[in-house]
Formats: structure tokens, sequence, C-alpha cells
DNA sequence: GTCCATTATAGCATATTCGTATAGTCGCCC
DNA sequence: GGGCGACTATACGAATATGCTATAATGGAC
């Protein structure tokens, strides 16, 4: 039983004769003829009796059009949803990301990603960087997006990296400089991320390397607490350009030196296919993180 | 998208390998590889991903199949109800027929009918069978069953026509005679249908003809009514051969002279075309009546 | 590296599909 | 009853699809 057959059959129930169905259809009606003509030798049943030279329907064809109408639509929906697949439009895209970015960049990209795909169910899961690690490898989120180093990266990982920046409120003496050194903020009220951060351990290398005095007048979990805290002139602070840029507008900021490194990347299960709509969000992501 | 491609898509999704998928639709790996192939380029998804000489699906995949195993069922539930309409498993047959052969003829003819036909739905109404020419009229049934005459007979017909018996008590003094007529019975206490009824007609010119007095004790509606008068001993009576034949046990039955005629038809509607169920059982009802 | 299991491609025979041309059938109207 | 119009069925051929065998290509295991 072929789908072409089920639809003349269809049109034929539905219009009455063979040459009007092989109208809708845009076939012609001995192609009609020949389709029925199978179909009935196919089931074995007679579905039509000529009579005055013209089709009747038997009571057999119209039980049987009912069943044949549902599968017609079945497939026809499964079609539809190919297509709804196809565009992005029907799926799903889970992700995982550490709270800096998912307060901000993550979802602008999302909702610009998702504007034309209506039927797009989006997740979006904040953890810090360990436990987004983790959940990747879960298989349960198509990407994910963390902080390194990680303990032991078992995902697909790709890394970006980024020079720090010093950020200082607008007004503030040091914006002239064109770049900043541990010996401009000698004792320059600070605020950096909590000691454990790789960011605190190269900063506080920095300073003592260069003899200056790292005065840190308060700590914070996110870049984007860091720059509200400089934001209000507390001090100065040090800050990624890309994931934080958002946070810093009316903010100076010049390139930090020696260079502190500030890595992020897009993780992938490894065993698991990833979805189309997943590739296309991780260029569009991509091409975020590398701006 | 056809059939065949969703089958092959289907039996890859469930066993894993194409060559494992060949195997179960008994046919060969590069059909299925094919088939694949032809799926993911109609649809524009891409289905696997090769991997290790392997195939993963992909999401898309996954969400595809559910629509694609969906409409793959409803096709081959379709073929399935062909099979069960053709075998005539499943269908309707309504019929309506006036009381005598309702009561245990037709239900005995309708039982054995249907005996390997689980899912066939059986509907019989009584009507006289004025109301069952009326009835085929309205297309509501498959096939009535009528006395004739019919005042106006619209549907197409077909009559049998019966030569009534003389029936007696087992016991009766008659029924040693070879065949019976209005003379024998002159004062005989006598069972008829109603003054209505054409045998009503019949018997009283016939005894009226040979100038016996016709000793009318009973009318009954139904030949069956009659017949149990009999049995009890009230009389005699007249009923035709067949229809009636499950009423006679017991009672001697003389052909009476002269004829007295009983006519039924099977009445099927114009305008409609019969259902293969519906010819079948009037092919047996047809050699009952014959019979 | 070699073997084993898998998928992909090529080439070919067959089947299906679907068009055009044409014949057959029936009802209708004069 | 003949011709017309509307319809269906059949014949035939070209394009396409199907599905086979043979064979190449790939990658994992040892």
């Amino acid at each position: 039983m072929r789908l072409r057959q089920l639809e003349c059959f269809r049109a034929l129930m539905l219009h009455g004769t063979m040459t009007r169905a092989a109208e809708l259809l845009g076939m012609s009606q001995p192609g009609i003829s020949t389709m029925i003509a199978g179909l009935e030798h196919e089931t074995g049943l007679n579905l039509f009796v000529r009579r005055g030279g013209r089709l009747q329907p038997t009571p057999e064809a119209k039980l049987f059009y009912v069943e044949a109408a549902r599968a017609l639509e079945a497939a026809e929906n499964a079609s539809r949803v190919a297509a709804e697949i196809k565009s992005g439009r029907r799926g799903h895209l889970a992700i995982a990301a550490y709270p800096s970015i998912s307060i901000n960049l993550l979802p602008r990209l999302l909702s610009q990603f998702a504007r034309n795909k209506p039927e797009l169910q989006i997740k979006i899961i904040t953890r810090n960087s360990a436990t987004v690690r983790e959940l990747i490898s879960t298989q349960q989120f198509d990407l994910a997006v963390a902080e390194l180093p990680l303990d032991y990266p078992t995902a697909h990982m790709e890394v970006f990296s980024y020079d720090c920046m010093c950020m200082l409120p607008g007004a503030h003496p040091l914006a002239k400089l064109k770049q900043i050194t541990p010996d401009d903020l000698d004792g320059v009220p600070f605020i950096t991320l909590f000691r454990g951060d790789p960011i605190y351990q190269q900063l506080a290398s920095a300073f003592s390397e260069q003899g200056a005095r790292w005065n840190v007048v308060a700590e914070t979990e996110f870049f984007s607490t860091a720059c509200q805290l400089v934001a209000e002139g507390r001090g100065v602070g040090i800050v990624d350009p890309v994931v934080s840029k958002p946070f810093t507008e009316g903010l100076a900021l010049r390139p930090f030196r020696p260079r502190i490194q500030y890595q992020v990347a897009i993780l992938s299960p490894t065993h698991e296919a990833l979805s189309q709509v997943a590739q296309d969000f991780a260029k569009l992501l991509r091409r975020a993180l590398r701006a």
C-alpha cells in the first residue's frame, strides 16, 4: 500500500469523479484510474462500483476511507514535523552555563536565535563551572559554557581565551593611561574575584612580582558584581573583555599587564550527536565569544 | 516521503545497524542505505552521524522517529482494516425483516454467517413488510426481507414464491390425505392470518368457489402464532413451507389445492452499492429461501 | 599491519509511476 | 435510434524508483 494510492483514494472519495480528483492532485485521469485499480487489487476490496459510467463508493470504501484518511494525515504530519525540525521551529535546546554568562550574554543570544522558531523549547540552567561540566557528561544538555580550568575535562571542548582588562570608573585619574600595571595600582582600592578563583591567583602573583601593594577592598563571586562595585566608585577591578562587556558600560577599560588570562569553553557531549539546532546555536555563540 | 523509507528508518532506529535492519526487513544492506539516504535527502534532516563506521541517530532522528512511527502504524492499521473488511470480520450488516422470518430463520442464518467474523456488527430490525419497504428506501439498511405484495416497490427485489401447505395436528384424520382442498376442510375449525392479509383473501375465494364452509376459529398476525394454535389442537391452518418450517415440527403438512401463493422478497437499496458482506449474506439467504 | 564488521557507491534489472493517445460506456436530448 | 458530452479503462512508452550483487571504504580490535 503506497501513500500515493491513499492520496488518490481520498481525493476520489472527496470529489466524486476521477477527473476532478486528477485535477486536484495535478495528475492525469488515467493516473488516478490505475492508482485506484492498484489499491483495489492490493487490498482485495471493491472500493467503487462502475454504475452508469460513474463511480459509486461501496460501503467498504466508506469504511476503509476512515483509516486511509487517518494514515494519510499521520504521514502528512510526519512530513510537516520533519520540515519543522529542519527549520529549527521544533526541537529543544538545553544549555548549562556558569552564572556570569547566563545573566546577560546567553539569554540575549538565545532570544535572538529563537526569534523565528516559536516551537523551539529552550532551557537554560545556571550552575558553577564544575557543576556545568558534570551536567554535560550526563548527556542531558546540548551545550554547556564553563570557565576554565576544569578538574577533569571529559567533554568535547572549544576554548576561548581573553586577556583581562582593568576597569576603572570613567573619571578615574588612571583612565588616561594606555595600559595599566600593578605598579600603577600600588595601594589603589581593588575589587577582585574570590580567593579561590584563578584570576585571584594570577593577580596576586602579578602584584607580588612587581612589588606593588595589592589593596583588595572587596572580593566577589562574579565579574558582574565586581563591575557594579567599580561603577559605584568603590575601587578599580579587572574583568574579561567579552562576557562581562554588558556590565562595564560607563566604565573605562584598559589593557592590564602582565596578561591575566581568562578562559571560557563551550562544552558538548562526547557520546551524543549534536542536534542541528545546537550546532547552529553553537555557531552563534562561538561568534559572540570570539568577538 | 514513502512508507518504505519510514519502514527502513524505523527498523534502523530499533536495531541500530543497517545490516540488522536489512535482515529484519528481508532486504539487502545497500537497499537500506539508499532508502535512508533518500529519506535524509527528502526531509533535509541529518538523521544519522557516521561515527566509527557506525550510525548514531541524531536528536533530529529521535524527534522525527516519533512521528514516523505513528504514521507507519496508521498505515499498517489501514492495511489491517482493509484485510478485516475484505474477510468480513469488520463491517456491519443491517437487515430489516418482517416478523415471521426474523423470529427464527434470519437469526439462525445470521449467526451461522457471523461465526468467523467476530468484529462484524449485526443489526436486525423487525417491522411489518410495508415499513420494511420504507426503511430500505432510506438507505439505512443493507438488506430487507418483506412479504409481497408491496404497494409501490421502489427497491431492487428478488422474489421467492411458495405454495402454501395445509398444516394439521400430526394425529388429525385428514393427515392421511396426499393433498387437501377446501372441500376436505368443509366446516373444519380453521386458523388463518388476519383479514387484511392476501392469504386470507385467497383462502376466502378458494372456499367460496368450491362452496365449502370456511370455519375460521382464529385469526393471527403471524404464521408462527397460527402454527402454535394448530399444535395446541385448536384446528387446522395454512402455512408457507420454508420460512415457517421451524414452527411446524410435529405437525403434518400437506399440499393445499388450489394453490395459495405466498411471496417473499429480498430487497436491496437502489442508490447504494451493496457491501461485500451484504452480498455474501444475500447469497446465503437466497439459498435458504430457495430451499 | 590484518581481520572483522560496518556503511557507501556503482551498475544493472525490474517495478512503479504517470503522461498521452485512444477506446469503451452510459445518460441525455432531439 | 444517432450523436453529444462526461466519464472511466486500457495500451504504451519514458522517467523514476527500487533493490539486488559486487565492491570499495572506513574504523575498531587484536
